[in-house]
DNA sequence: AATGAATGAGGTTTCATTCAT
DNA sequence: AATGAATGAAACCTCATTCAT
């Protein structure tokens, strides 16, 4: 029987009934990335995942209709956080500004949930996502190529490349230093702004 | 998906006393390769192994006591090649030198197989590998330390962390050009070279 | 034959709620009995059970989390019945009635499902229950204890002892019987009271 | 392929042949009956038994047809030592120095290698032994049968079910205290007596 | 005779997904 | 909308038995 029967509810009818949704979802999706944490790809199951929302297998279907459409929704949340941090990153004046912003929002990021941005690092590769997920993700990158266009640095030839990799770098680093459990924030950000800044080939300083 | 118990012991079951059996486990591991390639990590059963082996299953748990172990031999296979180029890198007179070849060496290793690499570098960090699995991977980590220390580089504080560092940005440059699918393996070199150097805080020369 | 990993909790894995969850584990502890009953012990798996009750493996697998742990819920069925005679017996005013009821018991218990009855006790000497299946079965040990203690009977030095050798005899005899086809229940009585009463030490009475 | 070819037969070539056939069957059936008892019904396999005995599955297979061939030479194997001394307990005068002596060599016999004994008896149940096999458990049956007419014990109406549920007693009480690990022969002796003649109604004595 | 590599049917168990209630 | 029982394809792995060497 369902949590509770939600049979009456007269005047303001469809917003709290809205929000209950969206409640549910959040729930869901919280659930989702405790048990991805716990106990990895191989054990993320729906049935896990509704077990530990205290929702049921349907309710679970009702909002997402697959299991990859739920992990998809968490790329998508966990993504967001960071696309926010850039987007405030990419208002700074200077392009070395604005990429030192960006590696201090990416730390933060992996440091908040470690395992958990690892797995979903691998997730976002992995999976066929749908449009919308995709869109999330590409928005990092056009923000990068953004950065990467302001005027103290130098030009790129290749603005699509440089930004990917470059990107592809400071993940690295900053996984590496998550997986074995590093601490020193500063100084990691210090060590990933040497590598990102030395790939642009911009002297250090 | 059945869970795998994860409590790998990666060392053939038994040592082939036959040539046809020294064969069988040759192809049998091509085969994973093969289908780690084409279909993924979901898409791995050891099933789909044997029979594009042509063997039948159980011959693949004649010579591997788990799917794991046969992951982790595949695992072995293939870093045992970027070892030995590994070595052959660490030989050279200047840390320059041969974190240079190194970098050549991982650019090779990942263009050979790009799929594959990429795959089992997500299967290593996931897998719980008996010592004599872990220690091939280890070699590596070794090895750049052993680069790091010749006498043209900097003195390190941390030489652990900065070999695993060092390597996690190479890994993630070629990673993302291996994805993407970019062939000028020289430029990419250059590129790589930049970013390890300006981690180093080497000036570029 | 694939191993059962031995390690059961014969408990329902989850309580059922509703009513058809009830009935659903009733038909499969049945089928389960019937298919041990014609196949035996080697020919008893889970696709046959299922099968036999009209529902798929995956609903066997929502109720009983191994295969042991079904065996484990149809030993309780079983043995259930005669501990309710068994303590019927025992309620008996004199230890010699009380034993000649639990011989009755014993007999009806074994004629009713000859087979089953046998091979359910060789499951039980086998696998390691848990606390709940072991404890039925220890029920029958302790009321016959209490029997043995009646006051027209000897004193005992040794209660445990002779409680589990009187059982083995009734049982031996009875189970000799059942293999072999005897179907007079009255004439098997009055000798499985010989031996047991001899064995005990009370004259013929 | 038959249990051993048998064909040509000159004067003193074959005797060594024979001599190591015969080891070789006897260190198989003796690796069968360690495995048995380390592993139980459901951990032995042919293979296990063939790399205990130090000889190929094909070996194996070239002494045994089946698997279950393999059983039953080992309960030959057991049972024979078992009749040799029940024919002894034969040769007595009275049938209850007969029984005496027969319950004494079912105890030793129980005491050598409890384990094994008891599983076996699973075995012989199940098992639809060829007719060498059974013969060998008859042949323990016939020799009871032999002991219960002989002059001192009243007269039988059935003689075939009484020997049968004889055997089943003293086969209960001993597996029982071979269960549980019990070690004082001698009381056991004597229990298993009053049960045996009190079964037979002959008064105590 | 002996070997042991190979076979493959079959066993246990999981889990994404559906649908009657 | 929600529930959770039910489904069944498919995964991993074992082992009795065969047969080329």
């Amino acid at each position: 029987m369902p949590r509770s029967t939600n049979q009456t509810r007269p005047a303001p009818r469809k917003a709290p009934k809205q929000a209950r949704s969206l409640e549910t979802v959040a729930v869901i999706v919280e659930a989702a990335a405790r048990i991805l944490e716990e106990r990895g790809h191989d054990g993320f199951s729906t049935n896990a995942v509704a077990e530990r929302a205290g929702v049921s297998v349907g309710s679970l279907y009702q909002y997402f209709p697959s299991k990859d459409a739920l992990i998809g929704a968490l790329v998508v949340r966990e993504t967001s956080l960071l696309v926010e941090d850039t987007k405030k990153a990419c208002a700074q004046s200077t392009g070395q500004a604005a990429l030192s912003a960006f590696i201090a929002a990416c730390i933060a990021h992996q440091f908040r949930r470690p395992q958990l941005a690892r797995l979903l690092d691998y997730e976002e590769a992995r999976l066929p996502f749908d449009a919308d997920t995709q869109r999330v993700g590409r928005q990092i990158h056009e923000l990068v190529i953004e950065m990467l266009a302001k005027s103290d640095l130098p030009a790129l030839e290749d603005p699509d490349l440089t930004a990917r990799e470059t990107v592809a770098i400071i993940k690295g680093i900053i996984d590496a230093a998550g997986q074995h459990g590093d601490a020193d924030t500063d100084a990691l950000a210090g060590r990933v702004q040497r590598a990102a800044f030395g790939y642009l080939a911009i002297g250090p300083g």
